[in-house]
DNA sequence: GAGTAAATCCGAAACGTTTTGGATCCAATG
DNA sequence: CATTGGATCCAAAACGTTTCGGATTTACTC
């Protein structure tokens, strides 16, 4: 492997001068610039970015903090979405990513922060975290800039995107009401997330808003899963036959549902309406396809790296984004048969 | 940030020992390693991986070259699945993963082996990479461990990881021939993947052993993509009225054939039999449920990932690994109606 | 008591950069 | 001629580790 020492030697000249002409330094004469360059060239050179932010203290890395990254997330391809816009708005700068590993048993002795610091990344991107992670405040309190994605804490160095999920949940509670529905059930995700509480807050409004009272036992939670989406769904329908809409926290809580629904041969959208949540891609996969409320998955990711960017070159003017939804209707909602 | 001198200082003893100390090694007395283990724990230390890169030319750190991470690319969870494996692996080892940005045409001003010589990547996993790529030569013939996935290729520093895609094609394709079709289409992915050529030989294979004559017009290229599947079978299916089953090279091409033949008025699987390739998640969510070739994309990565390690400590007895695949009969494919 | 071996420690060099604070030279200026 | 200022260059320190080669002390052997 060549060094800058190696191209002094060859050219000539100096290590410094070597360094300052391959960073475009002005007090360098053009000709011992080509000179250099083509040296350079020559012994196939390729600085050795360890050594420089040794020196710099600036690793000019990025750590990805994506939990549940495993197998059985793969349905519910939320995170790539988000990875994708990550990517998308980083391969643009001079960053490269990171991924760190926090699902693994082993690596869970180190905390997040022990993880950014050593590897001195210069900022972190945090995903699909409970907030009742036990490392989560750990590193918001650390002095590493850091954007977390659906968790609305803010401070001199911690930015966070997210959607505007109380208006999203209002948009899919109304849109069952303006159906006809005034028996709506929920199933929310767990409580350990902000959507959650946010979500649960705009189906709440919604009701407010139509003079419909909420009741209770309406309200189920799941885990966000399929599966947990299928036994909600199971239990709100066994015990409250009246219901005609659920709305769902979640496309896969959705989907589940749809098959409880199918097992105790209720008809959708016939005899009952269901809206989710995310409008990932097999939300129009499914049959009948899923009237949802979609985010814009991608752009979250995007914006989060692009919040970081800013934290990071101290152009955060702001620290907060938050993104609209959309309701898109598909085949999962009826108007109310009387 | 607190470095190893700061301990020395506070605990008394030289940076050698306190160094040697935190590394365990035997020529420390046991108390003065508990004292520094203590300094350091009071200090808040947190070891500068990037000094200990440097002055032991070990970043531990695998690259990541995934092409096409990209938003469209999202429908195909192939890659995330990958990535998963990758991961579940690493998550074992003290390796971190670090993401090239290759989609981005500002970094393609850089060839794969600048990004990795320069952020000094101690291997690199290279996925989704075309046989034309002109810098995949490059890579392979540098001195850079490397795994390769789906590109057979092998030297002493390069490995790779593939399903037997021949054998994978021939089950698809007797499939159809054991329920009595004789009039079989293939649509194909672009003639720049490997994974093509093998596939088309699979099929070939399985013909000549039933005694099947192939034809060239049998035959189309697409792009991988749900869109050029649809055209494909679009097409194969108007200029050859007769044939009554297609085998696709990928599930998102057979997801387009699928739309082609509904465009065409040709009911599925009564009119026309359809085999995918991958089972990827759509697969068994769209109506009706695509018949296809698994493979396990999961452990395609994690076997990559471990390649990759065994060469990193030179524990490479092999540098191939060749997964199996297995037919997924669901409700595309059906027996022939005379 | 001399010699030996083990246990424990340390100074200094090395890794490959960037950057500070000049040094040198030459032409122009007064 | 002395001075100034610009252009061009460089030596050395610094970043935070690891490791080589030895130094010192202690305990043991004969």
């Amino acid at each position: 492997m060549t060094t800058i020492k190696d191209i002094a030697r060859v050219a000539g000249v100096s290590v410094t001068t070597v360094s300052r002409a391959l960073n475009g330094y002005s007090d360098v004469n053009e000709d011992t610039r080509k000179k250099i360059a083509q040296v350079a060239k020559e012994l196939n050179y390729s600085p050795n970015s360890i050594a420089r932010s040794l020196v710099m203290k600036k690793s000019k890395t990025i750590g990805l903090l994506v939990s549940g990254f495993t197998k059985e997330s793969v349905k519910d391809n939320f995170i790539v979405e988000v990875l994708a816009g990550i990517n998308d708005f980083v391969s643009g700068s001079d960053y490269d990513l990171v991924l760190f590993n926090t699902n693994s048993s082993k690596q869970r002795e180190k905390t997040y922060t022990q993880l950014c610091r050593e590897r001195r990344v210069d900022g972190v991107i945090i995903q699909g975290i409970r907030t009742d992670d036990p490392y989560l405040h750990e590193v918001v309190e650390s002095d590493i800039p850091c954007v977390l994605i659906d968790i609305p804490l803010e401070s001199t160095n911690v930015s966070h995107v997210t959607t505007d999920n109380v208006s999203g949940a209002e948009k899919a509670v109304r849109h069952l009401i303006d159906q006809g529905h005034r028996n709506i059930g929920m199933i929310n995700g767990h409580e350990f997330a902000f959507v959650s509480q946010q979500r649960l807050e705009g189906y709440h409004a919604a009701l407010r808003q139509a003079q419909i009272e909420s009741k209770p036992d309406y309200i189920v939670n799941g885990a966000f899963t399929e599966e947990s989406g299928r036994a909600a769904a199971h239990g709100l329908l066994s015990s409250n036959p009246e219901i005609t809409a659920i709305f769902c926290s979640s496309d896969l809580m959705a989907i589940g549902a749809m098959s409880a629904a199918k097992e105790l041969d209720i008809k959708i959208p016939e005899d009952l309406s269901i809206v989710g949540y995310d409008d990932i891609l097999l939300a129009s996969y499914v049959s009948p396809k899923l009237t949802t409320i979609r985010q814009n998955k991608f752009q979250l990711g995007y914006e989060a790296a692009k919040l970081l960017w800013d934290l990071l070159t101290n152009q955060s003017e702001t620290h907060r984004m938050v993104l609209e939804t959309k309701l898109i209707e598909r085949e999962s909602t009826n108007r109310i048969i009387e």
